[in-house]
DNA sequence: TTGAAAGCGTTACCAT
DNA sequence: ATGGTAACGCTTTCAA
């Protein structure tokens, strides 16, 4: 930067200012610098700003998976509201361990994010502790956690499964099984099988659940779920799966065994990829709209930052959720 | 730090010290240290750390797409290899655009990463001049260039095309069309439409192109452009599709319509996504290897940082792929 | 609108 | 093994 100003004639606090919108300098100097910088092929150092200035331009962000169309939706409707504040995206993805994620949270707090957002309400007590101590707005996402560390911008994961069950009650269906993960590490696939649980518990049927692999359980497994639960209750009409990858494993296994879908058995999904309506038959599903949670998200962190809201007040976003009636259910 | 070390009972550089797993200090120093930071609730601020070592623990990595399978496996391939050396991966995705790349590129080099990846060889002047200048390694991935900046770590997208051509070919189909995106944007899937035509005129076959919406084309347009070849084309009787997605959209199209999947028509997609398997039937594509590239990447960047291997030798590493036969071709 | 000086929180470097 | 001092490259603050 000294190097600019002096090719420019100018002092280098001088370059700082022109090289910003917002700062005061006159659009000659700014020409001249501008010019200068180019000439040198000059990059501001943002490292050296931050920690100058005390705003290092990141939010840090967790997720469970990056191979995983909603919570890249989220990301993206993220990013890209973050976009116009100049602000971003330091992502880490933890693989549904809370472990990882603990380790994740400390490396990225070490960068000095703004404000950090995680998926769920799930974390280690260290994770809890680093996150609140930071100093900065913490945002739990894609979930309604019973004591939030921040603010939250989520759905009710178990509502989505007693609507769906519901919905499925309605159709007339009544042997209805659920199909997800061996483990509880997923939170979010946990609580969508409690909500299943629940509602059958409430429409007076039996629960039948096939729990099957580790998260995120694959189409594959979704398969071979599939087989599983036949065996053990054949007489099952229909099936909630925790996701519309194995809600597809689970119909194109039907589809190999020469089961119609609907019709000998009925299959819903969850999420809405784009394979749940490309599918045949289209797949029934649950909309959650993973990219408006991260623009809220997005939205919140700017209200925070600018501090228009009260940074002590806890803010919570429910995003509405809505079922997608198909063909396969 | 400061604090810490005043607690402690040191001066601040043995803190810093204490806190780096390489330098010198005592283990009970380290143990004493360690526990004052843990009840100040300190966290090490790295952009200091960086500003000040000019090692600020970066890579810069640009993919196409967020949201896409094939790039999320790379990233984690990526974000893995360079774990253990502490480095974390600073993501863009430039929507298949150069010039949201250049803007991606120009803020991420003010973070001075050590390295920076993007994917691809197609980038505008300034892109190219930015990643020249800056002084780190720089890896272009998934692709061949022309004329590389630095270190390659790719396919030949062309040849891909090519030999699930001539394999297809070689079972009899003649009148085989290909289904790709209509911009050029997406140059990866130009070179794998290059690719087909080359063949197409050395097999002696007519080429059959439907270009068909803009990158990254989904199922949804897969099917669009199947229905939109058939009526060009009725004769036809294979189709090979720049990705699993569009070659999903198309096998989905096909059964709709009550054509046989191989027999009518037989489908070929590109990048073995999980669906291409699970899909009934199931799918014939080309394996990339899409972790490996990642994986390969980071070892490039291992290699180039701890100074093992010449900064000025262009490394190319060339990353096999092959062609997977499954039911639908 | 511009400039000078004093940090920001760490590590490199040189001593001890 | 530990400590003192001088950067690192910016921005804040204050002054002109």
């Amino acid at each position: 930067m000294a190097d600019v100003a002096r090719l420019a004639g100018v002092s280098s606090m001088t370059v700082s200012r022109a090289l910003r919108a917002d700062a005061p300098a006159s659009e000659e100097t700014r020409k001249k610098i501008r010019e200068a910088a180019d000439q040198l092929g000059y990059v501001l150092n943002s490292t050296a700003a931050g920690l100058s200035s005390r705003k290092t331009g990141f939010v840090a962000v967790t997720i469970p998976s990056i191979n995983n169309s909603n919570f890249a939706d989220t990301v993206r409707g993220l990013t890209d509201g973050l976009n116009s504040l100049n602000i971003q995206v330091l992502l880490g993805y933890t693989d549904y361990d809370a472990d990882i994620e603990e380790k994740h949270i400390e490396s990225m707090l070490r960068r000095r994010p703004e404000a950090i957002v995680v998926t769920g309400g799930a974390h280690t007590p260290r994770a809890r502790r680093l996150m609140s101590n930071a100093g900065i707005p913490v945002i739990e996402m894609w979930d309604l956690p019973d004591s939030p560390i921040g603010h939250v911008v989520g759905f009710s994961n178990r509502e989505t499964s007693r609507t769906m069950c519901q919905r499925l009650h309605d159709k007339g269906y009544r042997r209805i099984g659920f199909i997800g993960g061996a483990s509880s590490r997923d939170t979010r696939g946990a609580d969508r099988r409690r909500g299943y649980e629940e509602a059958m518990r409430e429409l007076g049927c039996e629960p039948r659940v096939t729990a099957y692999g580790d998260p995120p359980i694959t189409m594959r497994q979704g398969g071979g779920a599939l087989a599983e639960m036949l065996e053990t209750w054949p007489d099952i009409d229909a099936v909630l799966c925790v996701s519309d990858l194995s809600a597809f494993g689970a119909l194109s296994e039907c589809r190999r065994r020469g089961l119609q879908v609907p019709g000998d058995i009925a299959i819903a999904g969850f999420g809405n990829y784009d394979l749940a309506e490309c599918a045949v038959p289209s797949l029934t599903t649950v909309e959650v709209h993973a990219e408006d949670i991260g623009r809220r998200v997005a939205e919140l962190v700017r209200e925070q930052l600018s501090g228009e809201t009260d940074n002590r007040d806890h803010v919570t976003s429910l995003i509405p959720f809505e079922i997608i009636e198909r063909e396969s259910a």
